[in-house]
Formats: structure tokens, C-alpha cells, sequence
DNA sequence: TGTACATCAGTGAACGCGCGTTCACTGATGTAC
DNA sequence: TGTACATCAGTGAACGCGCGTTCACTGATGTAC
């Protein structure tokens, strides 16, 4: 088995960054380099021919996350006939259910914000979460409401802190009730419950509207 | 050293309580035993004493950290002219960038959400996770604008999930300008730039206006 | 195109370490008289 | 109040286990001729 050819290498190496892309997220940084090889179909000795240590594969694991992210909220963006729509479809697309269940393939502030909080400054995969939300910051400025470059940025700014806050608070207290009022709500506040698409709603009992 | 009086007992349970407190909230729910233990003043073995086993005591530092956040909220709030001033107390106390650095004595939301979300339905820390913030959200509640108690709940959980979020991200970024900027944003999003206390307030590049 | 051999991707045992939990032991505390 | 002794809070060694990382080894791959 040993000695693989270059391509073979190549999907190897990808299978091992798909793997920890997706169980960082799941079970947050302190996931093990052994299951990581071993959800890539590969023994965990090999792991260090691909990367110098555990920290670069965080590192590398967040990046491609907040790569991923961006394109399904661009692509989102881009189905959506004008900017206001876009910038709903963004925010009814990240509070669901189906994004609550998905913590692996989900949105990677919300699965790693607060143990990349915990790293110490130096750590690489503090700048790859930087970086990758900054990338989110200004796709989601674009499609904001507010004239000027920087009404428009502060209000993405307080907008992704109300989405990654429900959302986190939903998987917290998910199997109750607050979990779903917890989206409902963050939803309604964000777009008014007038704009809430039918798609996104479940028949839950309704809240009183925003201001 | 062994057999200590009953007083001497209780001193030392109280110490593993504020210690696993603080520690599970800097550190994760996996900080270690041992580590409590030492914080504590007392050696590992002793644990199994006073806890059946590190998920009770993670479900009692859990529940023991809202009290605490419950209590500093009542007061903030109790310290305030009228309702609007309490609420805005409220989340001016919660933006700070001292609450940002004291992740050990703050929210236990910020500090353990993402972890109590990846502890299965069953543990005792999610009980007692969803007890504290249910207290904390009606605490909240009472101070809201909107008329009726459904739609003063709702704007309590969006509100809560703006606050968390912004920390969070606060946090996840801290020693960089979006940082300050993400609490900015949340605190002007949730009380409009013109009701912010200037003690509040660091010296900072002021951003545009929100509406 | 065919052969000879150096390269090197992946394997699996091993390293030192820290984890949660158990347990025999200690000796001051609390109690029975 | 004073003595005799059972209790039990805390100690520290030990358990099996999984961690991140290293390394000798393997043998198919890629290359030089």
C-alpha cells in the first residue's frame, strides 16, 4: 500500500482537508488528528507528510470552511432578482432548520467562533477565521440597505452578530421550543416578519411584528 | 492533612465551584479536572468527594456562572432611573471591552454556548444551560419597549443573540480594529448611536451613524 | 519501449504526556460514653 | 469535661485510554539510462 501515485496523493491530501473541514466544526478544535486521518480512509502516521502540525490543519480546516461559505452565500445572492431579496435570501437561508442540524457542512463562525476565541493571538488559525469573516463581512455589506460604505459595513456587522447568535443559541437549546423562537425571533427582527418567506417557516406560533 | 472539619468542607466545595466556573468558562468544558482541583487548592483525587463525576460539576459550574450573570443584570438594572435607562444599562454594561477581556467571570452564554451545543441532549450541562438563560431572557424581557409579553420575548431573544453575538465575535477577533467594531455596531444597532453613554465609550474611529 | 534503481506516500509501533476515575491509606474530626 | 474510637475529607499512586508527534520500514511510483 505505501508509495500512492502523485494524483492519488493530491485526492488524499484533499480527502484529509474535507475530513477536518468538517469535524473541526462538528466537535471544534480540539478534534484529533487520528480521526481526521481516519474519516479521510487513511492511518494517522501520514498525517505529516501533508501538514507540518495540528494548528496548520485548523488553520487550513477554517479557511476552506469560510471558502465554502462564501460561495453558497454568492451563489444565494446571485438567484435573487434585486439586492434587497438577495440580502433576504441570505438571512433566510442561514436561520433554518436544516442550517441548525448541519453544524459540519455549516456556517464555521458559527461552529468555531468562540474556540478560535480561545486560541492564543499567534495562532494561524486565528488569522485564516479573520481573514475568511472579513471575506463574509463584505458580501454581506454589498447587499445592505444603508447608503455609504461604512453604514452599510456596520450594519452587516450587527446583522452576522444577530445571525451567528441565534444560530448558536438554537443549536444550544435545540429539542425545546426556544430553539425555534430563538431563529424566529433573530428572523423577524431582521427582515420583519412581512418579508419572512413561506419557504422558510415552519407553523410555529407567531410573534408580535417589529418596529 | 486529611480529615478537615465541616466548615473547612464546605470552604473547600465552594472553592471547586468558583474554580470550575471560571475555568470551564475560559477554557471550554474541556478543562480538566485535575486543573480545578489545583485551582481550588486541593489535589485531583479528592474530586470524587464532593462530584459524582466532571458532567455534574460542569452542569453546577454551568448553572452557578447564570446565577452570577443574573445577578450582575438585576443590579445594573436596579441602579437605573426607569425601564428604558435599565435596558440600555443593560447592553451598554454587556459591549465592553471589559466584559470582552473577563471571559472567565462573564456571560456564560458567550463563553459555553458552541460547547453546551455540542453536548449531547442528554447531559446535565444543557439543563442547566437552558434554565440559566431562560432566567436571563425574562430578566431581559421586562425591560423591553414592545407592548404585550409574547412580543417583548421576542424582542428579548433577538436582542440576546445580537449581545452574544457581537461578544463572540469580539472575542474571536480581539486585538484587531474589527473587534472594537463589531461591538460598536451591535451596541448602535440595539440602541441607536445617540443613547450611548460616553462612560461606555473607548476612543476609537468613530463609525457612520446607523439609522 | 524496457530495465534498474532511487524516491517517497503511507503504515503502524512507539514516545511522553495528560485525561477521568478508582482506591488504599492517613490522621484530624466528631461522637459515644 | 475527659477519654476511646469510629468516621470520613483529602492524598497520591495507579488504572486504561487517547492525545500529538516521531520514525523505521515498505514497496509501488517515477526516473535515468
Amino acid at each position: 500500500m505505501p508509495r500512492v501515485c502523485r494524483a492519488e496523493t493530491e485526492k488524499n491530501r484533499t480527502a484529509i482537508r474535507r475530513a477536518s473541514s468538517r469535524l473541526f466544526r462538528e466537535q471544534g478544535l480540539r478534534a484529533s488528528v487520528s480521526d481526521v486521518m481516519k474519516a479521510a480512509g487513511l492511518t494517522h502516521g501520514g498525517f505529516y507528510g501533508h501538514f507540518g502540525c495540528k494548528d496548520d490543519l485548523a488553520a487550513d480546516a477554517c479557511a476552506m470552511a469560510f471558502a465554502e461559505s462564501a460561495t453558497r452565500w454568492r451563489k444565494r445572492a446571485e438567484g435573487a432578482a434585486d439586492r434587497p431579496s438577495a440580502h433576504a435570501a441570505l438571512i433566510e437561508g442561514y436561520l433554518t432548520a436544516r442550517n441548525r442540524a448541519a453544524i459540519g457542512s455549516g456556517c464555521p463562525i458559527a461552529a468555531l467562533a468562540i474556540d478560535v476565541a480561545r486560541e492564543s493571538l499567534d495562532k494561524p488559525v486565528r488569522q485564516a477565521f479573520h481573514a475568511g469573516l472579513e471575506r463574509l463581512i463584505a458580501l454581506l455589506a454589498r447587499l445592505e440597505s444603508r447608503p455609504g460604505a461604512g453604514a452599510a459595513r456596520a450594519q452587516a456587522l450587527a446583522e452576522l452578530a444577530t445571525m451567528l447568535g441565534a444560530l448558536v443559541l438554537a443549536r444550544a437549546t435545540d429539542g425545546s421550543a426556544l430553539s425555534d423562537e430563538f431563529m424566529d425571533a433573530a428572523r423577524n427582527s431582521l427582515l420583519g416578519p412581512g418579508k419572512v418567506s413561506s419557504r422558510a417557516r415552519r407553523p410555529s406560533p407567531r410573534r408580535r411584528r417589529a418596529r
